[in-house]
DNA sequence: CGGGCCGCGTCAACCGGTTGACCAGATGGA
DNA sequence: TCCATCTGGTCAACCGGTTGACGCGGCCCG
């Protein structure tokens, strides 16, 4: 009955092991085993399922993960890399946990700074999650082993890959086109652009919206109002602070994210501009407690949450070497904050 | 020199193991294992430890993560449970995968709903991290198990414990006493408490901040203006609406959490109350990208990102079992924002 | 010339579960 | 009565690394 093992008092570690349980049940350790994760191959009397049952919480047994892991050949877990610090992030998160946790699964969060580091990379490929959600990597970024490495299913989240075809993102395009035609429905005929890195996917998406509802309406664009930037607030206000050099200035900016649209926003301010008195602004993407602001910023509000649920589910439902190319289609809605307004008469209209 | 395992190809998984390295360099798993781990007892030719190495290469071999946790008895790695969705722990996060980070571990977060689930409960006591840091728990809290249990350490952070004393926090009470003297200071008498949650340690502590302040100014406590609320922008808004049930309305509030002062401010707009025209505002915490806000909101800013690095410090160099009660005593600065002004003359000094 | 030590690895137990094969005893049907 | 089946488990290999004990040939030293 006793399997060899030193008890849970002798061991170094306080924890008791299987063996400790299936010694105080009087069992083999196989029972334990199979009583806990409910093996259906198992027929054991209703007595001693219970005898079982008793010992492990009489002694707190909690089945070693690493030790589960191994033997079962899978970690119970996925993983999503998301970059540091950025709160649109969060609503992804929430998404994937919801269909990590309906699936029994546990969702591991770390976060990166734009590329996957050699540390991270290990880990993924080392058996630690059973699948991989890589959200917000930028171009370039060494994904490419992880799409490599055979049975490990791995997505890219918000963003399209070169190599292998494994991604889910967003309609960035049509939201941008959407943003766009909206200052364009209020009046607005000089548009700036502050737009996302050059190189990260869904910045090359939205340029190409915008471009597009500017095109579609007639419009044209002034080079010097094409603007790249970081996806941040201090890069929204370098977008911003270069748009303003130019002599003629826009009567409107549409802002590639709601953290760059931040920065736009305060240089604008910064400037001696009324927001939305002088230049209106709208953003893709809303931050949190955004409808708490006052005033708001206008805003294409994007399914983050759903993007998230999708993600997961998709690197869960098919086999790691399926192609997966999916834009998630779905209402894109525009939350209406005090950003926005039709363009002072002066100006209105007229070709510069 | 086989060992008897099946080799890659023949596994399910395509993973190579330590034997598949082994085989290939024309040694022992054991000669594999040490020279991967720099194991200085091993004494090997240089030419054999080149031969390892690109064997390894050649096979884009990575160590089992379980396997590796199991018999080395420990998982590298530390985990971070953090309430879901609040962007105030962003700078925590940031901090603990700080200090993670330089020691070579990795760090684990995933949310909660301000109590442990069952489900996070097995987790970390599973031997899944060598170590436990629980942010942001509700009062009556289950972690009680956790720190009964042996050899985990496990460490509250900004919340205080009852039972187990490990814990470390912020100084909640004199964040709040300096942002209730800077509203004194600019000459406000009649202020209110839009206070966090009862049974929530940092409630309690900044409501204690709050009262001293008031008391020590020669000020009184107006019950109606005291409020509880969650630490939500919607448990702001309710907090402001009933301060302004009263009949007499304070020249301004103290908002106990940032993102509740956001659904104060927000409330005290619906009402037709300008802020700081008509009612200043101060909160504790600044939220990300606050100082991009126009107007943003004036704050005291509380030192999370070292609150999270000094959390794992903490937890990674004391023995499991000793006591921690740590207050970080830190400059608190308060950022200037726009929401606080002195009140109206009418008011000004009165006695309601 | 013999013993000890050094250089270079090998051996095998162990970490803690999981899982399919197997088995003893009781029951039951022919 | 005898074999088949069912009940209620046991047994042991296995997952993939880690680690301390041990082993062997050669050289040095007395």
């Amino acid at each position: 009955m006793n399997h060899g093992g030193r008890s849970a008092a002798l061991r170094g570690t306080g924890r008791a092991t299987i063996a400790d349980v299936a010694e105080q049940a009087g069992v083999d350790r196989a029972v334990v085993s199979k009583v806990l994760s409910d093996d259906p191959s198992l027929r054991v009397r209703e007595e001693t399922r219970q005898r079982v049952l008793e010992a492990a919480t009489a002694l707190r047994y909690r089945p070693n993960f690493h030790a589960r892991g191994l033997a079962r050949a899978q970690a119970g877990a996925i993983g999503l890399l998301v970059p540091a610090g950025n709160p649109l992030m969060v609503p992804i998160i929430a998404g994937a946990e919801e269909v990590a946790a309906e699936r029994g699964l546990l969702l591991w969060t770390a976060s990166h700074e734009g590329g996957l580091t050699e540390r991270y990379l290990r880990l993924l490929r080392s058996g630690a999650v059973d699948a991989a959600l890589l959200a917000g990597l930028r171009a370039g970024h060494d994904a490419d082993e992880l799409f490599r490495d055979p049975h490990l299913p791995t997505l890219l989240v918000n963003r399209r890959s070169v190599g292998a075809a494994r991604w889910v993102v967003l309609d960035d395009e049509r939201a941008t086109r959407l943003a766009t035609e909206y200052l364009i429905a209020h009046g607005h005929r000089r548009i700036g652009w502050a737009g996302g890195p050059a190189g990260v996917d869904t910045a090359e998406r939205r340029q190409d919206g915008f471009r597009d509802a500017m095109a579609a309406a007639g419009l044209e664009l002034d080079p010097a109002w094409i603007v790249r930037a970081e996806y941040t607030a201090s890069g929204g206000a370098e977008a911003a602070a270069t748009i303003l050099r130019s002599p003629v200035r826009p009567t409107a900016i549409v802002a590639a994210d709601a953290n760059e649209g931040l920065g736009v926003w305060h240089a604008l301010h910064a400037h001696g501009l009324s927001v939305p008195g002088d230049v209106s602004l709208i953003a893709i993407h809303k931050l949190p407690a955004e409808d708490y602001r006052i005033p708001s910023m206008t805003c294409v509000e994007m399914p983050l949450k759903q993007l998230g649920r999708r993600a997961a589910e998709l690197v869960l439902d098919l086999p790691w070497d399926a192609p997966i190319r999916e834009t998630l289609q779905t209402e894109l809605t525009i939350s209406d904050g005090t950003t926005v307004a039709s363009p002072p008469p002066a100006t209105r209209g007229g070709r510069f």
